[in-house]
DNA sequence: AGATGATTGTATCATTTTGAAAGAAATCTA
DNA sequence: TAGATTTCTTTCAAAATGATACAATCATCT
């Protein structure tokens, strides 16, 4: 198993490199984004370990060209904060996993093992919230393996409130999210009232808790 | 008995290498892209097993060319991942069979045993889901024995519903798969409903069950 | 060339989704 | 508590999308 680490961190890419290696696992390391460029267009890695701040940019540039070429299979993206949006990003650009720093090398390697099992096992990017499994690829959503059907903008809706998990959203913002393109151009945000309670609806209906709080005058929050 | 193996990871090849020698097969190694051609022109394999992640190129290369020279029997493609569309792909270009690393030795030995019968009895390429049976070589379909009569389109977009199963497809991209090259170039892809519905009426006719779902505004799936 | 069948485009119909509107309910403010 | 504001809920028409039927084109075979 082939593995390429891309992290400015100098000790601790020597900590990560040492670890696999002694797993057994090949790991090369990149120290910024014009060294690792190099070494994809070079070698086929089975898993990429990607921190998002590199010295030269950000890390979201290589997922996006690994994107093109099809081959985000195997990233597993690592990131300082536990940024739910970033996290969401990341794993609809087609990454496999997400990791906050700091984390245990242990906590790493079941990530690196899962993904190998996963690859062989045909998995997919799932993002979980209490009871709710989102699968972005298959594009379903699920509630305690129960399948939740949801047009598209409920879909977007929900991926918004969990991807801002505990923040507020306005209804404005909201509003602005859901219809794409021409946003600046919408007055009138109180569809926004329909979809939510939409969802609600279905989620409830399903036996999921009530996450999406009201926040009077000012928007909701998904609250966990 | 005469092996090719293309494998860069040196201390499996040898392991293989090992192993094969120890079971009377002639078998050699190449690691990679470069060193296989010029072992490939020079001598006639009885059987190649291609590593389809290679350091100077992708397998599939290896593949075609070989396909090209209509010299694909025998070749068992081994790749990292358990992905239904590149097995697909790689049955189509003619390999015998494909399996997923990490593999047992056993295992591995079996296939070319295997191979080497069928070679004799003349076998084939089959692709299974749920009651649908799908031979790759002959090019047929086959519902409980009973086989089912395909236009090219139909049995191309089958075979792209079932290597992506579970997974969401646009019209978009079902367009662009069934038109081949012309890929952007495409406005309306509205043919997409004839086919879809004309498999699904070929399906539903010989009693299998209603695995294309639409998934409104987002695309078809190959649900199971 | 003519016949046959496959493929694609067009037209029409059916269904689902969406957003607007409006009154009811809840919440806030003074 | 009264009145203002905000949110909820329902209803409905318009828009988007998909299904179906059919016609036109294209390819293939004899």
């Amino acid at each position: 198993m082939k593995i390429l680490l891309i992290e400015d961190e100098a000790e601790l890419a020597e900590d990560i490199v040492h670890y696999l290696s002694d797993q057994d696992f090949l790991c090369e390391w990149a120290k910024d984004i014009g060294n690792a460029r190099g070494k994809i267009s070079q070698y086929d890695y089975d898993c990429i370990l990607l921190d998002l701040s590199l010295p030269d940019g950000d890390g979201m540039e290589i997922l996006n060209e690994l994107k093109k070429l099809d081959k985000t299979e195997g990233v597993i993206v690592i990131s300082a904060k536990e940024n739910m949006a970033v996290k969401i990003e990341s794993l609809r650009s087609g990454a496999d996993d997400y990791l906050t720093k700091p984390f245990h090398l242990a906590e790493l390697l079941a990530r690196v093992q899962a993904l190998i099992r996963r690859k062989n096992f045909n998995g997919s990017n799932l993002i979980r919230s209490a009871e709710i499994e989102i699968d972005l690829l298959k594009k379903t959503v699920a509630i305690s393996d129960r399948t939740l059907i949801l047009t598209k903008k409920e879909y977007e809706l929900l991926l918004y409130l969990i991807g801002n998990q505990n923040r507020v959203l306005s209804k404005g913002a909201i509003a602005e999210h859901l219809s794409g393109d021409q946003a600046d151009l919408l007055i009138n945000h109180d569809f926004v009232y329909a979809h939510i309670k939409n969802l609600k609806r279905k989620l409830i209906d399903l036996g999921c808790g009530d996450y999406i709080k009201t926040i009077y005058g000012i928007g909701y929050r998904w609250q966990l």
